[in-house]
DNA sequence: ATGGTTGGTAGCCAA
């Protein structure tokens, strides 16, 4: 089974890069982010047409998370838990049924953040860092194979960027965004990028300013965030930087992992 | 639109 993420960039102005990429990559099930459409907006015939069931979680203007899947969910959850006063569209969940059980799979657009002095963001940050902690908490309490992806928009280690100096003050790299971070992992849950790569300089973000692709100027914030049950099933990862080359990309490109599921 | 890009929106904001 191949499970992809991919922050698009806006789905209505990535929907030829999206179809040329769900039939050349093919996931069992792909979790977007930023689709920076409602509901009703998202072009769900062109996608449908592929042979994909869509879900989606949409907001007016920016952030937007959906899951495209072979098969059809047997469960749906939109938003977060934990704070019902939460307005931003950032959280969708998926459960699937496998040939060998059941897969649950996340489609999750973390805070951004910055900038880290203003009075909100970064705190909301890492409040819904917190969250997502107690939420993933809950879900390895059920030992099922379960895979939170997404654009976390956290850099986890300096040599998960060109230049770590660049980014010492930034929300994706704060001290404080690391140790959440951490914390997710040390609850048990194997990036699996990492897992599979330990070499340094792998990225899936590249600015779309100064020339960042060109220079090979990037970081790495899309993660693929397994259970123990998903992580004995992990066979690699797949980083499709292919995709940044395209006519009018996303500045993130998909990454994928493969199963024995 | 500060400029460096892009997307969505009509608030230049968010990234």
């Amino acid at each position: 089974m191949k499970i992809a993420t991919w922050n698009i960039n806006g789905v209505k102005a990535r929907i030829e890069n999206l179809c040329q990429w769900l039939k050349e990559s093919a996931p069992d099930i792909a979790c977007l982010q930023e689709i920076k459409s409602v509901d009703e907006g998202f072009p769900r015939l062109e996608i449908e047409a592929l042979g994909y069931h869509v879900e989606t979680h949409g907001q007016k203007g920016f952030n937007g998370v959906a899951l495209l899947s072979k098969v059809k969910a047997d469960e749906v959850m939109r938003g977060l838990p934990g704070d019902d006063t939460d307005e931003q569209a950032r959280f969708i969940e998926g459960v699937y049924s496998t040939t060998s059980g059941v897969v649950r799979v996340a489609s999750l657009y973390l805070p951004n953040g910055n900038p880290p002095d203003d009075p909100v963001k970064y705190p909301y940050k890492l409040a819904w860092m917190e969250r997502l902690r107690q939420f993933a908490e809950a879900r390895l309490a059920f030992e099922e194979p379960f895979i939170l992806a997404g654009d976390y928009n956290v850099i986890p280690e300096p040599f998960d960027c060109h230049d770590p100096r660049v980014w010492a003050g930034d929300a994706l790299f704060l001290p404080q965004t690391r140790e959440a971070f951490r914390r997710l992992e040390n609850l048990g849950l194997t990036d699996a990028l990492r897992a599979t790569n330990d070499a340094a300089k792998v990225y899936t973000f590249w600015d779309y300013q100064a020339g960042a692709w060109q220079k090979n100027n990037g970081i790495r914030i899309d993660h693929l965030m397994l259970s123990p049950e998903a992580a004995r099933g992990l066979q690699s990862v797949a980083v499709e930087k292919h995709v940044r080359g395209w006519e009018k990309p996303s500045d993130h490109v998909p990454v994928a992992g493969y199963f024995n599921f």
